[in-house]
DNA sequence: TTGCTGACCGACG
DNA sequence: CCGTCGGCCAGCA
């Protein structure tokens, strides 16, 4: 278990390409599942390194815990992580997701009985 | 090497 | 109710 693949940013690039298309998690929710309630932040950090890997991660699927685009700032342009969204079906106002509730895919909850090791494969 | 920063979150007053 | 502060960990000057 002591590979580069099991670093806190790889653990968070395998969640992140696990949310389903048209729906959204939050920063905490990715970092709570990951067992560092606290570190939050680290998973913003990571998808500032996502740029980095080569596989597609969609970072435009990660809000914060409001539902706020807030790293929009970060994916080149004000608007790309808008339209991204939007062109899932997720409705954005005010750079804001709406109905964040009904869209959000809980980690903890989802993954619950979905172990990681099935996307570590390969 | 040390220290600051950061796409956040929760607690406290 | 709303504003403020601390904490978490990794990258970078």
């Amino acid at each position: 278990m002591s590979s580069d693949s099991d670093s806190f940013f790889y653990k968070v690039y395998d969640v992140v390409r696990l949310i389903p298309e048209g729906r959204v998690t939050s920063y905490g929710a990715i970092a709570e599942y990951l067992g560092t309630r606290g570190s939050a932040r680290m998973v913003g950090w990571a998808m500032n390194a996502s740029h980095h890997e080569t596989w597609n991660i969609p970072a435009h699927r990660v809000v914060n815990r409001m539902g706020l685009l807030t790293g929009k700032q970060h994916f080149g342009g004000p608007n790309v992580m808008k339209q991204l969204l939007e062109s899932e079906g997720i409705e954005i106002a005010n750079d804001k997701v709406v109905n964040f509730v009904e869209l959000f895919w809980d980690p903890r909850t989802e993954l619950r009985d979905y172990a990681l090791r099935v996307t570590r494969n390969a």
